[in-house]
DNA sequence: TTGAAAGCGCTAACAA
DNA sequence: TTGTTAGCGCTTTCAA
């Protein structure tokens, strides 16, 4: 019957990896039966089963998750965009993050924004891009064109590291205002009257400085100096910032940081400068970093549980991303001021 | 001409987002007009390239990359498998590899081990299913079933912060017995004479640690005390390492860290104790990290350059992903001894 | 429990 | 320069 008529086949150039389809046929069964014995064993007999699982193995076979994800519309894959890695506060949270993820079978692609706006547009573009089952993001997107583009998108986001009053869709934070006020109250209590504070040019940090600021003065205190390191937050940073302090406000006795690593830094200049700490001047960080409690002196600081952060941003994405509701989709885990010798 | 013998179509639940043939239809092109214009505009008249941008714009179309990378068989994605990235001596690595990619247009899977080999078994199966078009290891993968595996699949591969005689593919690292030995012949030259170690339970430090040792046996000096911390690398753990070292060593005059972190616990530990450093106690560490150098006394340790691992890997990973070729596949990018106050 | 057919959204190959 | 066709490797849908 072969009429010799088979249109002109156009060549492809296959990749070469072992199929499924490979592994179908060496087993001995349809494609289908592969693909079911990986993904829900339980719709197969054991004796097919055995059958497929001698294949892989044989063949080396590896699955091609891009085919996978375009053909059943989930890739397995969180994306995940934060400002930067390097020593920075959130590493315990991404950690966190991709521990339960890759605990769950979900793989995490990062993308770093660098605290750069532009680069956050094209960044997200990329990520949805990808089609990820869910989307994890270091603070609040501001409305505008990525915001638009990723609630179009559909897929399930959270945001982290912040509190706002309309979420995208859900929400692990914490109020930046209420540790501004924190802050204030709890150096004011030890009896400061001289607060300054020393901060890198964040939206986050600045809402902290504003309820600080605000703090200070409705309790009749001198007007809270600040010094604006830029996008800088390393300790060399902190030690130029406590120059420059004490230059501008030399009664100064206490400060505020907005990360530990600054606050690291103006310890290290105090010390340097022979200013007291915490006699003279007392230094509060943010963010408890793990090194900064084991030095001497150890560090006061803000705690922000990031572990948790990111534990439970993976439990509501996976959950979204396999159908299920989240019942609580915005949580505040709060915050807590650590004191140890540096107030 | 309906003869109305349509097969019976399978109703499928499409995704629901834009696709390129939508795109293709507002703009009156073929959907292939479409994907020239993304991808290649040169290759489309301009009078048709902005009747493609302009219904791109109009719809929010986002690619489907999932779709994309199956056809093409480029998924513009690299993978990256590090031990851990907290607080890590690897994050310059992963920054400047992650930024240089991007810039290319590439995406970054970064996949976390926590120094367990079957969790790095696991992941770098996972990594294989998705198809990067490269992938970047800290460390030399051992022989064995993921490195055979990894072979098979002929995905271009680079291992970095180490350097062995049978690399896989690419390389960019460093001598590990190299560094052991200068720290040693650095130290002898300081006239210490009771030299001693603090190391991570890792193969890397390993190395480093043997080399050291053999040196200042062939100097003739006393036998290398170790103290063995296990997985932790943090202050803490390098603040009890110096009290069990005092106790087991009390005449050490030199201890070489294998972290920073565990060297910076050693200098603190030191001050509490009131043991000099320099003069009674030279410390020398490993990283440069960034807060190191700022600190009060600066530690003295051993400098890799991280960015230009990260910089170099991505550059040779991008040649080969686009066919071209990679001139010098291994790469010795060195060592330095940085000296500051703290020998 | 198993399989056949169709198609996810895109791009390579070929043709005009 | 533009379009037609087929198919990347998998899973959904429908049928047995």
């Amino acid at each position: 019957m072969n009429l010799d008529n088979n249109p002109p086949k156009r060549a492809r150039r296959r990749s070469g990896a072992v199929t499924l389809q490979d592994v179908a046929q060496l087993a001995g069964v349809a494609p289908i039966t592969v693909s079911r014995a990986l993904n829900t064993p339980a719709q197969v007999s054991s004796d097919l089963l055995r059958k497929v699982q001698d294949a892989v193995q044989r063949t080396g076979y590896v699955p091609n998750r891009m085919a996978g994800g375009l053909a059943s519309q989930r890739s397995r894959l969180i994306a995940a965009v934060v400002p930067s890695t390097v020593m920075s506060v959130f590493m315990e949270t991404i950690e966190a993050l991709n521990t339960a993820l890759m605990d769950a079978g979900y793989q995490l692609m990062l993308g770093q924004s660098n605290y750069a706006p532009e680069r956050e547009t094209r960044l997200l573009e990329e990520v949805i891009a990808r089609r990820p089952d869910g989307i994890f993001l270091i603070g609040l997107l501001p409305s505008g064109a990525s915001r638009t583009r990723l609630l179009a998108s559909g897929i399930p986001v959270v945001e982290t590291w912040d509190l706002g009053t309309s979420p995208m869709d859900m929400l692990v934070g914490f109020s930046h205002a209420d540790i501004g006020r924190a802050a204030a109250d709890f150096l004011i209590g030890k009896g400061r009257t001289r607060l300054t504070m020393v901060m890198a040019d964040d939206a986050r940090a600045q809402r902290r400085f504003e309820a600080f600021a605000a703090t200070v003065a409705q309790a009749g205190l001198p007007t809270v100096q600040v010094i604006n390191v830029g996008s800088a937050r390393d300790v060399h940073t902190g030690r130029q910032a406590l120059t420059q302090l004490l230059a501008q406000a030399p009664d100064v006795d206490a400060v505020f940081c907005s990360s530990d690593l600054l606050a690291l830094g103006v310890l290290t200049e105090a010390r340097v400068r022979s200013v007291a700490v915490p006699e003279r001047l007392a230094i509060l960080g943010f963010g408890d970093v793990p090194l900064v409690a084991d030095l001497v002196p150890a560090l006061s600081t803000v705690r922000i549980n990031g572990a948790e952060i990111g534990r439970l941003s993976a439990e509501m994405l996976i959950a979204r991303a396999e159908g299920r509701n989240v019942d609580q989709p915005v949580v505040d885990v709060g915050f807590s001021i650590v004191e140890r010798d540096s107030t």
